[in-house]
DNA sequence: GATTTATCATAACAATATTTTATCAAATTA
DNA sequence: TAATTTGATAAAATATTGTTATGATAAATC
């Protein structure tokens, strides 16, 4: 392995081709320089410097490490340039959350991009299950999921809601007669959705997931309303995602006897402390979120 | 200064997350790893590992470093397989010469380019006095020079010769009337190349080349003939420059009672023994100046 | 939940490596 | 050619590094 003195003193060499020079430079002694300069040749087994007498100048061997030299100088002096400090205003930010939250997301937070030009946005869309896991092994800072877990690495705190919502084709009623010739859509957090909001508004008429007729399934969170649009089913979705669904005309929500909500939880890793830059994130999430469940239609005059 | 050795102990221990097999791995004892990891980490003033009990874990700073770490013993093993390594087939060759030499050197060494396709051609034409200076100053390791020069730092061989030609707009014969009302047509090494061939051949008339009418100047080799194929003038060039101008039939070159060659000398910085692929370099000149002087004509059928 | 085991941290010591002082040899300069 | 500058070498001093012995703490086992 180089010493890393020994590059330092090969550099200073190259400026001041002169070996006294060089040890004054360093505050170090000639013998010292003269022994540096040895050991570096010994090490790579090439001459760097083609000494004539009083003269030296660089072989090309020379010309080839004192582009390394130089390269691994910057990068050092790079690397503790960025190390420990933690501005509040730069950095990669990495977050994780469900496909629905990361849609009403990521506007916002390249909203905050456009202001902090520094920061870099990474949102990775994804379960629940694969959320935590991300977070837990270093993969992703900051989650958004909407179950609780407890686990010993992993911090957790409620941070708002969403609102459960039944999406229709335009002008059905959401009467269960109506819900069963129709249909259900079904999408990754499907059964999971439908179930909390049929089992509280339809509790006598809903026997269980699996007894509710299913019309289709997909995984692309942007289409699963197309099917309902186009008369095909229903389904139940978090209400912010079906706000954005761009043909509103073909779609309506069914008003519930008992409203659901699910819960949101931010999770982060235990013993990890989060970098300044995530309370830029911490704030846009929670403006978002009040915002968003209280007036929801406010944010689009 | 990052010390080496502490990098490879970061690196295996990011690796195994034990210090003990780490220490099995690098041959060294438990309290050595310990060891290492603290200084790194007080050399850097951050902590790289959260260490909860028996886990351990990167932190930020640490998965910042880890990159860089893995930069650096790239960096570091890219440099050893590059020191020392002599192929004759790969690597930058670095010439310098005339530009008129250049023109006809150039085709030639990118062919040689093709076959090997490690090589890298530099090529830069300079007038006799820069290219000296170029290779004395190591940016440049071979050149191509006409004038004969003695200097302690310089090798200098005598490889070949350049056929000077006296060129005039096609149809003229080259009497020296015939010289005085077209004008001369001056260059970089216009004044030079006149010099050596009036001198010889028009002893009694050619009185310096100050008295001799100027018709322009231009210091773009491939431009110098358009003027005389106007009928604006006339100039001397070497003759492989005259060839290689496209409008053979608007020129011709006069025939000289004494013909006048200028002699190639081959220089290189002394005590720096060149790279092998500059074997190359030198058989592809040679066999270049051998067909081009000899029989000039040959290497168009 | 106590005991055992495994693992990392610490301290004193030993080994190693580095740097310096003193001196010499060679090359440039006067 | 002598004087001076400059780099190389050898021995000694110093600093650094790594090791052994041991202790503390966390995980594993009973």
């Amino acid at each position: 392995m180089i010493n890393p003195l020994h590059i330092a003193t090969f550099l200073s060499l190259h400026k001041t081709r002169h070996f006294t020079r060089t040890a004054e430079d360093l505050n170090m002694t000639q013998p010292g320089v003269t022994l540096h300069l040895q050991r570096l040749e010994r090490e790579l087994d090439v001459s760097l410097f083609a000494r004539r007498g009083k003269t030296m100048e660089l072989t090309p061997d020379g010309e080839t490490f004192l582009r390394f030299a130089r390269k691994q100088q910057k990068a050092e002096k790079e690397l503790r340039d960025s190390l420990g400090e933690d501005s509040p205003f730069c950095g990669e930010c990495r977050i994780t959350c469900s496909g629905s939250m990361a849609t009403r997301l990521y506007p916002a937070l390249l909203q905050l991009q456009e202001h902090h030009r520094e920061l870099r946005i990474s949102l990775e869309a994804a379960p629940d299950a694969t959320a935590v896991d991300l977070i837990k092994k270093n993969l992703m800072d900051l989650g958004l999921i909407t179950s609780f877990i407890e686990d010993p690495q992993i911090n957790i705190t409620r941070i708002g809601h969403e609102e459960l919502c039944l999406a229709l084709p335009a002008h059905h009623t959401g009467v269960w007669a109506d819900l069963l010739s129709l249909g259900y859509i079904d999408h990754p957090n499907g059964a999971h959705y439908a179930s909390q909001v049929l089992e509280k508004n339809y509790p006598r008429e809903f026997s269980g997931f699996a007894d509710l007729p299913q019309k289709g399934y997909i995984n692309q969170l942007s289409q699963i309303l197309l099917p309902v649009s186009e008369g095909l089913g229903f389904t139940v979705l978090p209400e912010s995602t079906v706000d954005l669904f761009p043909d509103q005309k073909r779609i309506c929500k069914a008003s519930l006897a008992v409203p659901c909500r699910e819960t949101l939880y931010l999770i982060t890793k235990k013993h990890r402390p989060l970098p300044n830059r995530y309370q830029l994130i911490r704030s846009c999430i929670d403006s978002l979120l009040s915002s968003g469940t209280a007036a929801p239609r406010e944010t689009n005059r």
